[in-house]
RNA sequence: GGAGAGGUGGCUGAGUGGUCGAAGGCACUUGUCUUGAAAACAAGAGACCCUUUACGGGGUCCGUGGGUUCGAAUCCCACCCUCUCCGCCA
């Protein structure tokens, strides 16, 4: 959520902020409603000192044993005409609020402007030494995957739903190590403190993070009981502290956790949908950090290095793009996604996103810290990284590590946790 | 699912219609005292919003949302959460 007083005093700014974001301004709107409700608001204040101090009278007046049923009479109407008040400025206020609801965040200045994903900036890429390509035909995940028996899409689909795949075997035991591998190292390496959140928050949770009102139809809902499945551990973890008061030196504040993610997708069937490339339930470890604002950069950087830490280690080609303004997610202000090579698709597929939210979460969630110099209180920035997400990993890993006759050999790092060295 | 108890400021805890943003205690800040610290004493200290160049002024907040009243932490209604017991159960 953006200050109330920053879109205020800098409207233009703002404007083109979210025109960068190709999303609409509802600036001029905002603008409007908000000058609307002050003008309310002093009317309405003024009434109501009016009534406080004319209802200590009437307590003195009966004390005394004195007649107030004049003022009473007339207290009862400045009651009805408050009320009406009161009732316009909450219908202006709850419309203001939706509206910032749907107002993105602004981008960080450093972000490269751009209208879409080609406008992404290429920081840098990296490949294993003595990285070669393969000399014979590589098979995708998907093949390898069904015919080594590790991998199960069609069973998935038959007790759930397409997008929800079975992992057997060696490969639930690869996956499982992946897991184990990179909560280990940010854990024991890094100095993240492990969370195991619950899989499903409520709604609450849900706007604080940013993901309703905008995704919610990418989202699962279980309505019953108004809860949510979530689609990233980002979500239960940065809430953790909705509502809370950090002090300074509690902060940085660094957690990683796994969860199962659940996605809708709503609407992109057809595209990149094969086997782990779009699936509605994955698996991912996330990095979430609250920090002070001024080390917000800095530690989005060391998000980035903390994540490609497990790529260089698991001796996969990455590469890191800087997102442009365009295709920057509703609530980053900058965002570095991780994408690893898949030599069957030929292609760079996503598997992590690091970004820093500024304060735009802290607000939504009322995450604040209390300054040491002057006690004041001050949002906190949050930061969340996947570090990473096994679905896409788990293609580049199959697809690097085949073999010509199509087996798995695993990678290194990750066989004091599987027990075996070849699928 | 059934029965009961309870939700008040950073914590603890009083307050059952009027001057209560809220006693007392703990913790906190500052000052006095002290070589320093502790103790003691004194003073101060909440969040959010509106307004003001500023000093300041005003409003809201006692789980949440409604209601009654000139006036609500206090009365009424609904909901949420926590705890205890019973039932069921991975």
């Amino acid at each position: 959520m953006l200050d109330l007083k920053f879109i205020r005093e800098n409207p233009d700014t703002v404007k083109k902020g979210i025109e960068s974001k190709n999303e609409k301004n509802r600036v001029d709107e905002i603008i409007a409603l908000d000058t609307e409700r002050r003008s309310i608001i002093t009317k309405v204040e003024d009434l109501k000192a009016r009534k406080n101090s004319v209802s200590q009278e009437v307590g003195k007046l009966k004390k005394a044993g004195q007649n107030a049923d004049a003022i009473i009479a007339e207290m009862k109407q400045l009651g009805d005409d408050i009320k009406l008040r009161d009732d316009k400025l909450a219908e202006i206020d709850s419309s203001l609020n939706d509206i910032l609801m749907w107002i993105p965040n602004l981008p960080h200045e450093s972000v490269p402007f751009g209208k879409s994903s080609t406008d992404n900036v290429e920081a840098r890429n990296w490949y294993p030494s003595g990285y070669e390509e393969f000399n014979f035909t590589p098979q995708d995940h998907l093949a390898l995957g069904t015919k080594l028996n590790i991998l199960d899409f069609e069973r998935g689909a038959k007790i759930t739903g397409s997008g929800f795949p079975v992992y057997k075997g060696k490969g639930a035991t690869l996956e499982r190590a992946l897991i184990n591998y990179m909560l280990d190292l940010h854990i024991n390496k890094h100095g993240y403190t492990e969370i195991f959140p619950p899989f499903m928050v409520n709604a609450d949770s849900m706007r604080g993070t940013g993901q309703l009102p905008k995704m919610a139809d990418d989202m699962y809902t279980i309505e019953r009981d108004g809860l949510y499945p979530i689609p990233t551990a980002e979500v239960p973890i940065t809430n953790l502290h909705r509502n809370e008061i950090f002090e300074e030196d509690q902060l940085p504040v660094n957690y990683v956790g796994y969860s199962a993610c659940f996605r809708r997708e709503a609407g992109s069937y057809g595209k990149d949908s094969k086997g782990f490339l779009r699936v509605h339930q994955f698996n991912k470890v996330e990095m979430v950090k609250f920090v002070k604002p001024e080390n917000s950069l800095a530690e989005l950087e060391n998000l980035v290095s903390d994540a490609t830490e497990i790529l260089e280690n698991l001796k996969i080609p990455y590469r890191v793009l800087a997102l442009c303004t365009g295709d920057l997610s509703f609530a980053a202000a900058k965002c570095y996604d991780l994408e690893t090579w898949s030599p069957a698709e030929n292609k760079w597929l996503e598997a992590s996103s690091c970004s820093t939210f500024w304060n735009f979460q802290a607000r939504r969630a009322n995450i604040r810290f209390r300054k040491k110099e002057d006690k004041k209180l001050e949002f906190v920035h949050t930061l969340n990284g996947s570090g990473l997400a096994t679905s896409r990993l788990m293609v580049s890993i199959l697809e690097n590590y085949q073999t010509s006759d199509g087996h798995i050999v695993v990678p290194e790092v990750l066989r004091k946790y599987t027990g075996f060295e070849l699928i």
